[in-house]
DNA sequence: GCCGGTATGCTTGTGCCCACAACAAAGCCA
DNA sequence: TGGCTTTGTTGTGGGCACAAGCATACCGGC
């Protein structure tokens, strides 16, 4: 065998120092997903001994990552034991560029939105003006967060395809960009590490962390956009990213062979049927955003949107059916302009789902609407930035908010 | 929080112990899919220390799974490094049952097929002919293997839906099964630990380990039988399993809401188009074998089976595309009638495909047919049995095969 | 045929990490 | 107030991988 043959593919051996690590990224990573924890918790999560967990919560306090609390005023016999929090000052920072302009938000560890701008646009921004708009926010927030804050970095979710590999932009359709190096130039301006990924994929990983998706460990996402259909996959608790780093496009799965032309090139795509334009088309307006629609939606809106939303019903139980054959997916979750439609035709959606499931397949699933409605993208974008920190907390580097004011070219 | 709500989804945590398993499952799992490694690759390709690596070597010496051989005579230069080799004591039955017969056969840790029988049955078999023949099969084996031999379990490849968490058979239409807990048929019978699984998530298993899916992680296979059309996916070098432990059914994915009935109770499924049985009526013929099957296509088979097979194709290409596009696989493998297919339509098939597929998730995408040909469910199936083994070497049990012939019940 | 160079195996000592046991602390309850 | 229960703390021990040094085996040049 010649040593080009080795690869690293079969995988590397484990060390000590990795058991260390993987622990307290487990604790870390209980506390962050679960809010507050005590460390008599935390030794039954983990399963590990007690004197191991009270020395990884000290590593983790005296990293600055959590914070021991007073025991819970709980009426309960035996020793209190001290409650776990994720320190208030680690955040991250979630940006999303879209078609109206770009939302920018502050999220802390543990998951908590701490902030959220919206920050319209006139004209489709550049990729140079989402880089500006994002480092003025960053700007705005150093000045007023604490300055003992510390920055993980920031997480951009990306109504596109996103090559994960090399952190660019493969293309945004809607916003007309292809080929941009975002991460990297968002890197230069702000000197923080930037991870970029698809807004669904990101909308999966929120929701199955603290939205509809806690407690399964098979979730299916989809998500209606004005940009079309999205979606993201966790299968037996893992995401799925496919090999290429692109993450999957649900939205494009073939409904018929016969249907109409799809933007993407082919016919008959999923969204070429279930789609938010047709229902405005339908109600003969414009543009109608999601809180809108719920509206419309719970009014009667004439016979003509009724019909419509039959037709996208019974097109989305179909894909939905299509799906769950292909993943095996238990819950399915819907957000986006499809979440209102589930609202609307919960039934019709549910009913043809289980008629056209194959087999067991179908047997346990449930269907909800997302649970963190439109924060989804912020927290899934800061998921993103803190999963560095949540693997390795020892060794991920954070960022003072005193150095980052410093360090931006202004 | 109450107790009722800690339960261990977060995960365990790590213990030294656990380093050394994983180690030694690497070692083993390396040697069993590689064939043959010097003790120098094994350090190279784990990272671990020479001495490490050494004692683990050592250990799975002492536990009979591997053998120390002298150094292969190569012109190089340092001290030679003795090259480790699966024992070639342990096995692992494979059993088959399908609408003709059962077959059954006995591989070898590493992957190597030792024996392969084909019984066949002049009617559909029961499960209890299935387990009577995988009796007298292993029985016969017994008396013809050497002494030291030493049996992981049984593997069963299934051609239905296989419950893997209770490891009973929720239903098998061809063989008109239903609800047969069949592992536990066969553990009473023989003694011997037995796992079940779809034929086709086997079929991945195989062709990903040993076959034409080597070197790849994101694989996506489709194998057509008489059954149906049956997949498996493998991504990021995992096995896709869905919730319910039932693996994933690739052969229903949707092609056309308006197609025709299928078998599954839904309409449009990828298999009601490309389904053999087509074939044989265009050919006007009755069952028609996989090598007949490529003789005929390699010959001039008129222009009825020409035109099915274009159709086929075309089919054919749909689906993989629209799979690809929620896979994001990067090799597509093609077993049974559908390699066949490919080798007569091979250009057709990937000029659709390409067509078809959503921007860059088709970009370098490889479609290949099988490499394991009629070996590919034998080698699925003992990777089933072997997989308890290969995790936890130390700990796994086997089975002597003397005392499996006392322990029969005959 | 000898000797340096190189790659690998083997042995031993060290450090790291977790489990365990014993003890201390903190609350409940009678 | 004292027993009970639960939890935190501390010290000890065992298991594991690593590093360093030495031994071994082969190549190639002289």
């Amino acid at each position: 065998m010649s040593d080009d043959d080795v690869d690293d593919r079969v995988g590397r051996g484990s060390r000590n120092e990795e058991t260390r690590q993987r622990n307290l990224a487990l604790m870390l990573s209980s506390v962050h997903s679960r809010g507050s924890l005590s460390r008599a918790d935390l030794t039954r999560l983990s399963g590990l001994n007690r004197s191991t967990v009270g020395f990884l919560v000290g590593e983790l306090v005296e990293l600055g990552l959590v914070l021991e609390t007073e025991p819970a005023a709980e009426r309960r016999v035996g020793r209190p034991s001290p409650v776990v929090v994720p320190s208030p000052d680690v955040v991250a920072i979630a940006i999303n560029p879209d078609v109206t302009g770009l939302t920018a938000g502050v999220v802390g560890l543990g998951g908590a939105v701490r902030l959220r701008e919206v920050i319209l646009t006139p004209e489709i921004m550049t990729p140079e003006d989402a880089v500006l708009l994002t480092r003025d926010f960053v700007l705005r927030v150093a000045d007023e967060l604490p300055d003992t804050t510390r920055v993980a970095g920031i997480g951009v979710a990306v109504p596109g395809l996103v090559d994960e590999r090399t952190n660019a932009i493969d293309v945004a359709p809607h916003l007309g960009w292809q080929d941009e190096a975002l991460a990297s130039m968002i890197e230069e301006e702000l000197a923080l590490p930037t991870w970029l990924s698809n807004d669904s994929t990101l909308g999966v990983i929120a929701e199955a962390h603290y939205g509809a998706g806690v407690g399964c460990d098979n979730v299916m996402y989809l998500n209606g956009s004005t940009s079309g259909l999205g979606g993201g996959v966790i299968s037996e608790g893992r995401l799925m990213r496919g090999a290429h780093g692109f993450g999957i496009e649900l939205g494009h799965i073939l409904l018929d062979r016969n249907g109409a032309l799809c933007p993407c090139g082919r016919t008959g795509c999923l969204e070429t049927v279930v789609n938010v334009r047709r229902i405005w088309s339908a109600a003969g307006r414009g543009v109608i955003g999601l809180d809108e629609l719920d509206a419309l939606y719970a009014s009667a809106p004439g016979a003509e949107v009724e019909a419509e939303l039959d037709i996208q019903a019974d097109a989305l139980a179909e894909g939905i059916a299509s799906l769950v054959c292909v993943f095996g997916s238990e819950r399915v979750i819907l957000g986006g302009h499809v979440g209102a439609l589930l609202e609307a035709r919960g039934e019709r959606i549910r009913a043809g789902v289980a008629r056209q499931a194959y087999g067991p397949l179908g047997r346990d699933l449930t269907i909800v609407r997302n649970g963190l409605r439109e924060r989804v993208v912020h927290i899934g974008a800061a998921e993103l930035a803190f999963s560095t920190l949540l693997n390795d907390p020892a060794h991920a580097p954070l960022f003072d908010i005193a150095g980052l004011r410093a360090g931006v070219r202004r």
